[in-house]
DNA sequence: GATGAATGAGCATTCATTCAT
DNA sequence: TATGAATGAATGCTCATTCAT
């Protein structure tokens, strides 16, 4: 079983890439600097270069393939015969979108902090993920509706809801020292949103 | 009744804000530079340091400012005797925010991309003003519960997916051309507190 | 008669731009740095590029401005009646010319130092000049030729010839210490041009 | 008689030069990086420094080998009993270098531009080279002189301008896509060293 | 107060050179 | 010999901030 492991981290760009991620988790991507990630990762300056091209180029990496994970994992709720209980479905993006989140809280932050709506490249590509999310939501929640097994609604608006619900969420799962378990949070989100928390007049 | 009107902004520093306000807005804070804010302002580089000690102080006036406003409208829920319905007063808040919140749309646009978890002295102010608008509702939620009008919960996850809820919703209010009316974004966040929107068994 | 002298340079413009002749003129476009230019003009780093966007302008502006002054000196012969002996003319130009070059040596040098059919912008400038000239150079031998006071030659040719002359002839002019007079170079040139230097058999 | 032929390019170090060659004259010295040279020659990085200190090296190695030839080519005129006509030895020395120079026209085209004057160990080379044919030039009008075939002059500034005059020549002769035939061109030279252009008294 | 020329620390990026394999 | 990953000094350029007028 030889010499093996070594390192935690496999090769050299991955190396960068993590160094990268813990430090614009913690700085934001302009307080970062080149010098900040590199002093991370104990490479030489030029080093950084062999890997990747600008340092916009790192961010953009490590977004897309955390958006690609996500989307990966996010599976559109299947209503078909024989498929698994809808309200199951949803439980499971839930938690598998938690569970990847905590496995990788820095490009997670990073993502959650992008700001959508600003003339910001990596600010787009997050900003049309997100939309591509929001019109999975509403499609699903159309979908529920003519099955019956959703209210009548707003659809936009339930979607926005959806989201935001299930961003603020992750945000709070990775900002906290002790937060609940990834369980307990989908367990609330679906209570949530099948009875809501008012208990009516 | 005095010199009057004169221009739509009242001094200088007001301007300076404005001017800031539309800048930070459409570019974020790192992308907009004093020669930005100046240009838009119309006034000479060394007058906005009249002014404004750093490029970070506008951004803080703007959002201190923007979060005290918030903080006045928000009104704790009253359950004494007398007090109006909460619903009512849960409902009022929500359109009372994102009123103020169409009202200054660049502002807004700043506090909501704020990066909550950055080694940033703005995020952690706006993080603190999370914390205690969590901690608000949280104990909306407690009371609400104590006296039978709120669903037994898990209140801090709770707490959190109303925020986020009203933090998306407000997102998408400042950022679309032709968004719904508060009062229907109002409504469908209240009916989504109310029933969910899965009408499961 | 007041606090007038100050400096030989008028303006910062100027003083930079004599400046960074200096510095070209000695190491070349590529060795020299911004720093040796503002250091040799006494300016900060940023108030460089307060007057010029680039490296590159810098030269630019040297050039072309230089380049414009030679064009401006350069007549063509006119032959027509009344006009000055044209011998006269010819000499007048070469005389014009090296006085010009030995006014601002350090951006002559940087003209002739250019390394025409180089992939460089500056290269090209040059070139294309040096190709107008050629141009007059050939037209002024044809309409000699038609006149009967140039000897029927290859005109390309003895263009290129005429040119090579003059640069050589600047060069030696600028980049020795105690360098024979215009009048006695200019006088030569013109020698040669009508007797060549070989007595012939 | 060996494993003769193999490659055009007999071995390492010589393909080097000719991909450096073929660099340094597209692009210059400064602009050729060794990364186009070696990606023009097929060899990894570290070959490079096997078979050269610097890229300084290379260019030199370029510059003297060239200048060599050159020198070997040029013979000084002689004026003995029995030597051959004084002006065909001057004309064959003309053609020979146009010669060599229209067969290397890449390291031709390097020595030409290098920039006489600059502070520039290759620049100090060439300008020391160049110093050596105008001492050999003006020593051959001295002589010329004395024998009564070359017309009393000023013998410094006819160096330089025959000097001139070939190198504005060669430099025509390589830059030029279908220039005269070099007999053309020597002859042009000759005759216009011969009689000059002007026919005026 | 108001101005805008001047400043210089700071940053991203390049590229000749080295060296372990 | 040959390789190419790694190095880090050097450079051009930006931009928040200052200050003499």
């Amino acid at each position: 079983m030889a010499k093996s492991i070594k390192k935690a981290v496999p090769d050299r760009k991955s190396q960068i890439l993590l160094s990268a991620s813990r430090v614009f988790a913690k700085k934001g991507y302009h307080e970062a600097s080149i010098t900040d990630i590199i002093d991370h990762a104990g490479i030489a300056r030029g080093t950084f270069y062999l890997y990747f091209k600008h340092k916009r180029d790192v961010f953009d990496h490590l977004l897309t393939e955390f958006l690609n994970q996500l989307d990966h994992i996010i599976k559109p709720v299947e209503i078909h015969d024989g498929a698994p209980d809808p309200l199951q479905q949803l439980k499971d993006n839930i938690t598998n979108v938690l569970t990847l989140i905590s496995t990788q809280p820095e490009v997670a932050k990073i993502l959650l902090h992008l700001s959508t709506g600003l003339d910001d490249r990596s600010a787009v590509t997050a900003s049309s993920f997100y939309n591509g999310i929001l019109e999975m939501i509403e499609n699903a929640l159309k979908t529920g509706i003519e099955l019956g097994i959703v209210r009548k609604c707003n659809t936009i608006i339930s979607s926005v809801i959806i989201l935001g619900t299930v961003k603020e969420v992750a945000g709070y799962l990775i900002t906290h020292k002790n937060p609940p378990s990834i369980q307990e949070i989908s367990n609330e989100v679906i209570q949530y949103g099948m009875n809501g928390i008012l208990l009516a007049k």
